[in-house]
DNA sequence: AGCAAAATCGAGAATTATTCTCATTTTATT
DNA sequence: AATAAAATGAGAATAATTCTCGATTTTGCT
């Protein structure tokens, strides 16, 4: 695997933020530093940063991927009205019985989402 | 909502099984009760009877939405290799910490997998 | 049973996210 | 600087899902 400033300027845009952005978006990121980066590029290095461990996918059932750089386990929480997705601090019983688990059944790791409707778009219904 | 012979067979089939099913495995169950049935119906009402809290889809972070007529709350495992759904037991802390969490913080629900390669996968990588 | 309104359907077109192709450019090596 | 391997950008191709629309089915009413 070679050096290239698309693989960099990728990873960076995904480290920046905890927003569990979607292609796309990082795409519209990457493109303020490299106007001329196609999509196709983005999507290659996306996979490129999954396959080396660097990043993960989120799998939140929503239409789009959404990427992650931190590749430590944690929990997320998704919003099922506007597709959020956050990280979801979660109490010590749950993550050691997560752990257990996982060393139990021998897994590869684990994805847990909670799904919650989000402050701002509670706050829509009610209107 | 009316009554239509095409949904009761969505979800018939879909209760049929325990494999987490695809959309278009369940239709082509579906042509062989319904020969002309269409796609776009079996859709419809998959997304109809997620909309009913009658199914569930599952996230799995694989091409294809999975379905379960299962709408309790449990655990699935998932084959990254080959895609395989399906159910998993998991120990009682657990499962009572997850409820416990899921009351904590006013979640809908949640969405838990473990990923584990398959025995049938494994088997194959390493011939 | 007969009828109108509403719901649903089937077929295929349209959409959308993602992947692929290929000619060109960049990187690493000598 | 020359070369081979890897990566790129642009746009075409693919695949899952959704939409459109005229035809059919279901429901509620008489």
């Amino acid at each position: 695997m070679n050096y290239s400033r698309q693989r960099e300027t990728v990873y960076d845009v995904l480290r920046s933020t905890k927003d569990h952005p979607s292609a796309d978006w990082i795409y519209g990121e990457c493109k303020k530093i490299i106007p001329n980066i196609g999509l196709a590029t983005v999507y290659r290095n996306l996979e490129q940063l999954v396959a080396q461990g660097k990043a993960i996918k989120v799998p939140v059932g929503q239409d789009k991927d959404r990427f992650d750089a931190d590749v430590s386990l944690h929990v997320h929480g998704a919003c099922p009205v506007c597709g959020k997705v956050w990280d979801e601090e979660v109490s010590a019983p749950l993550n050691d019985a997560l752990k257990a688990e996982c060393e139990k059944n021998h897994s590869d790791g684990y994805s847990l989402t909670f799904f919650r409707v989000c402050g701002e778009c509670k706050a829509k219904q009610e209107q």
